[in-house]
DNA sequence: AAATATCTTTAAACCGATTTAAATAACTTT
DNA sequence: AAAGTTATTTAAATCGGTTTAAAGATATTT
């Protein structure tokens, strides 16, 4: 039979108020007591009934996951990474994180995660693109939530971010340190800020190192309006070069999109990077293992993962807090397509 | 206020008890009581606290679901495909998933996942390879448990396989009726009781169909004794051709030693499948969107975790029954490579 | 020494469900 | 009509914690 908080009382002594206060470390024990009730409870292996202090505290102790189910099943593991970090974050927590799926098109009633339906969690992260509707409702019914790596333009919801602007720009600094001139651009649909975020500052760095002067940007420039993939990344660079200008290096809004573009590059004949250089965005699994191994901007997911945590936890601690946006630093990775 | 078991019974005029027996569409209502009562249930929005009834009930309402930490990260999905697939059996369910990864050098004192430490847990599916020794501390705390993709020689557990014998057999057999004759093997390491049966099956068919007739088996099989890798499967194929035998198709023994094996064979400028048809085995993401596009016998992950699922569940509520074992069947997709 | 303040401890209420055992109501049998 | 069944309903105990308010013990002030 399991041990309960009132054998830990009886065997130590004491009342299992004490014992209560002693678990939560809580102030208002003496000393010695919280040390006898301590070594009771080792003595004893005991380990308090979550239903039991979860009801007594009225709260879940669980934490939803949700994420776009295009997105997890997506070759790119980029948010499963998150998912990784926020997991190995919640181990020295009372937190079990319950993670769900979803479609983009989201009927709030039908397709509600079952978590949420029946109140099951104190708070959520919600990763990558997700349904507006969706986060609408959480706003609401004032569950306390997280975006990571997404942002909703003209709301204020917390949310964690990678900089992709410095990314990029270090990345296109790089490529001006390699001498390269005449770099071109393959995003995707602005639709998601970040992508949005990146071309901005694409832009910027060509304009302060000067590099546009030879022609206008816009013929360097390719921005597919479907979602982000190897295909459109194909198309991109087929379009780019069929235009015939110079071009002696791609930045690649992701790294999905830059492994369309070699392979595009690799059918023309194209050297890379003798030819034209290749840089990448996220550092996918995949960059790592292309050949050549893809250059590329490394955004640490884990890292992502467990910053959603630890600002979701202190939102739930503090409801009443202003929303916050956190930044997670990137670095540029050069490896043979640079 | 959100609305407890007591509103619900006096709103409806009757006792608490009678609201839960259904709530658990359990018999002994009156139908008219019955049908009074969902009524308020659905009129005042109303769902039982998981907390308060997991406590009376003494159970946690929780599955866990563990995965070698190297699985969950590879560029496969394999089995995040599967514990997709368990997520979505589960949303008609009572319960929730607790997912977390363990390393295969597993402490089982300080690596202990903690929702096994704590008893938070009604069950437990494992996925893929894992720690030994974490099975066994399973089996001793009587801890309900099913093998997902993984079996165990010389025990009898509950697992859920995938039928790599027949699949593997009907991958040879496209192979043969497509006139090719000197089929070779690239494999793994057969400690992972999958391989050894596909490895099996390999020969069983080559044996069959007669196609071995030429020469010795071994001189077209490559079994390394490493992890299973892209870079294995280069190994494989160059150790393979180094030998001179005529080869005129590969079959793999998963799809990311026959990517490693079809570089190797473009680097050494030989046509796939004009001069070599290639096979791969389980139908991984990369293997649709490989160019060109990978055959391989596709095996459902979804289809795996959702009958590990079922076969959990079934042992959840009757601990008693004899251990099981669930073959999923599997079928060759004959895409550009064969 | 009495009064007051501070520190520890605990009895008892509470969280919100399930379940048992007993009461009640509604039918059948004799 | 009394006794015996069967079908419904419910009072109350229970699950195992947390928390509040009060009591008890100790130390400090006057």
């Amino acid at each position: 039979m399991k041990p309960t908080i009132k054998m830990i009382a009886d065997q130590a002594g004491v009342s299992t108020a004490t014992v209560s206060l002693v678990l939560n470390s809580r102030p208002g024990v003496n000393a010695e007591t919280r040390k006898l009730v301590q070594e009771t409870i080792k003595k004893l292996d005991y380990h308090p009934k979550r239903s039991a202090s979860q009801l007594a505290r009225k709260t879940t102790g669980n934490i939803g996951f949700i994420i776009w189910e295009d997105h997890f099943s997506e070759i790119e593991m980029f948010y499963s990474q998150c998912f990784l970090g926020m997991e190995l974050a919640t181990r020295d927590s009372d937190y079990y994180i319950l993670l769900t799926t979803v479609k983009l098109d989201f009927n709030t009633s039908t397709d509600l995660p079952r978590f949420l339906k029946f109140n099951d969690v104190d708070g959520v992260v919600l990763a990558g693109r997700v349904p507006h509707n969706l986060v609408a409702l959480l706003e609401k019914r004032k569950i306390p939530f997280v975006l990571l790596d997404y942002d909703i333009p003209g709301k204020n919801y917390n949310k964690v971010l990678v900089d992709n602007y410095n990314g990029v720009y270090t990345a296109i600094q790089e490529l001006a340190k390699a001498k390269r001139k005449h770099i071109a651009y393959v995003g995707g649909s602005a639709d998601h800020p970040s992508i949005k975020e990146r071309y901005r500052a694409y832009v910027a760095a060509n304009r302060d190192l000067g590099l546009i002067s030879g022609g206008q940007i816009s013929d360097l420039v390719f921005q597919s309006n479907q979602e982000i993939t190897r295909e459109s990344g194909i198309e991109g660079m087929r379009q780019l070069l069929a235009k015939k200008m110079p071009i002696d290096a791609v930045f690649c809004a992701n790294d999905t999109l830059a492994i369309g573009v070699m392979e595009e590059l690799r059918r023309q004949k194209i050297e890379v990077p003798g030819d034209i250089a290749v840089i990448g965005f996220d550092d996918i699994y995949a960059a790592r293992f292309h050949s050549p191994p893809l250059s590329t901007v490394h955004v640490p997911k884990m890292d992502l993962g467990k910053e959603a945590y630890k600002l979701l936890i202190e939102i739930i601690n503090n409801t009443a807090q202003r929303p916050q946006t956190r930044t997670i630093g990137v670095g540029c990775v050069c490896r043979d397509t640079s």
